[in-house]
DNA sequence: TGTACATCAGTGAACGCGCGTTCACTGATGTAC
DNA sequence: TGTACATCAGTGAACGCGCGTTCACTGATGTAC
């Protein structure tokens, strides 16, 4: 196969964004190369440059990607909900298997903060924050919505580094309360 | 010099252990290499293996060094401290530059997370993260602490991790108020 | 509608570089007598 | 205390490997007439 329809090189493309968007969170930005990138993508390390010209930009456009889709799950999950609506969110942030796997606020961050400032990745991560702080915090952000924000993703990321997970647990448990109890957005029952 | 007294030797040794525990938290533990390492400690690289026998040793001794360092400090901040004492807390470190920049949870979570399970680092990390936690929330940790530690970490990494320093601020001034208020640790002033 | 040609998505081999690691060697240190 | 020797911390060059990237090439696609 040497040429291909525009319609399908669009498709692989996109294909090639979606695989970086799993595979750099799962592994890291260092965790996986190009090839087997490509490879995952049913395509060869060849076509690589012409389509994404480095490793870097395709990692900005999968980190925009991630933060696409967690912001996408989010606004369904609360949608409508209002009392209550931190807890269920950190209910289902914590559900997921391992906790905040897929949120790139906890599996990219370690990638985004050793990028370069101002290149591709920190702007897409920067970007994503701020739009997950909004769907979670609101638009003028309230400090509740912000402390538990930073929370869950500390739990997460907390989680993932170590192999303690009767600690992990425990920290969860004690983001949930605080995310249950406390103020405007308690009685979650 | 070719060889050096033992005396020496040891001293040589905890140097790079200490360069290594610095620059591994600022760089990640991929973003510098022996050559680095040992020419900051005032070595070269031939040593290296005789000394720690792979990186990767190296870099667990230097994940359980940060973590003293960190447990050290913390428990001379909060000495004698009884309410406000999360407050204070918090407080001191998001006062470093940047917030929680020697704080292994923070600096080390994302190549902890990535690093083999059971392997030198992980193990580093989840005892000393272990070791933090009681330091922090109590031997029996209360549910407060732990949550507060979390919010802590999270909004560390996330500041570290993007370009927004006004949103940081407002992550920041998020989890000060949560440390401050609410329950058995308010009444700063 | 058919034909001739240019385009370019994708291939697979190759390049260059930096990394962790190895190794023969050096010579001051530490030890045995 | 002095002397002969073994030890071993540290050196600097070299090795092997995997990575991101480049490049000549292919042949179906898309276009011009």
């Amino acid at each position: 196969m040497s040429r291909v329809s525009r319609e399908h090189a669009a498709k692989n493309r996109a294909k090639v964004v979606a695989v970086a968007s799993t595979l750099f969170r799962r592994k890291g930005l260092d965790g996986i190369g190009i090839r087997e990138l490509m490879a995952e993508a049913g395509l060869t390390q060849g076509g690589f440059s012409g389509q994404f010209g480095s490793k870097e930009a395709l990692a900005g456009e999968a980190c925009a990607d991630a933060f696409d889709g967690a912001e996408r799950d989010l606004r369904a999950a609360i949608k409508g909900e209002d009392a209550g609506r931190l807890h269920r969110l950190a209910e289902l942030y914590f559900s997921s298997d391992p906790p905040g796997d897929n949120c790139p606020m906890a599996t990219l961050a370690g990638d985004a903060a050793r990028a370069p400032a101002g290149g591709p990745v920190r702007q897409a991560f920067t970007a994503g924050l701020r739009r997950l702080a909004h769907a979670i915090a609101g638009e003028k952000p309230d400090d509740k919505g912000l402390a538990i924000m930073a929370a869950m993703v500390g739990a997460a990321v907390l989680r993932r580094a170590s192999d303690d997970a009767a600690l992990a647990d425990a920290i969860e448990a004690a983001v949930l309360r605080l995310a249950g109890t406390d103020g405007t957005d308690g009685a979650t029952s």
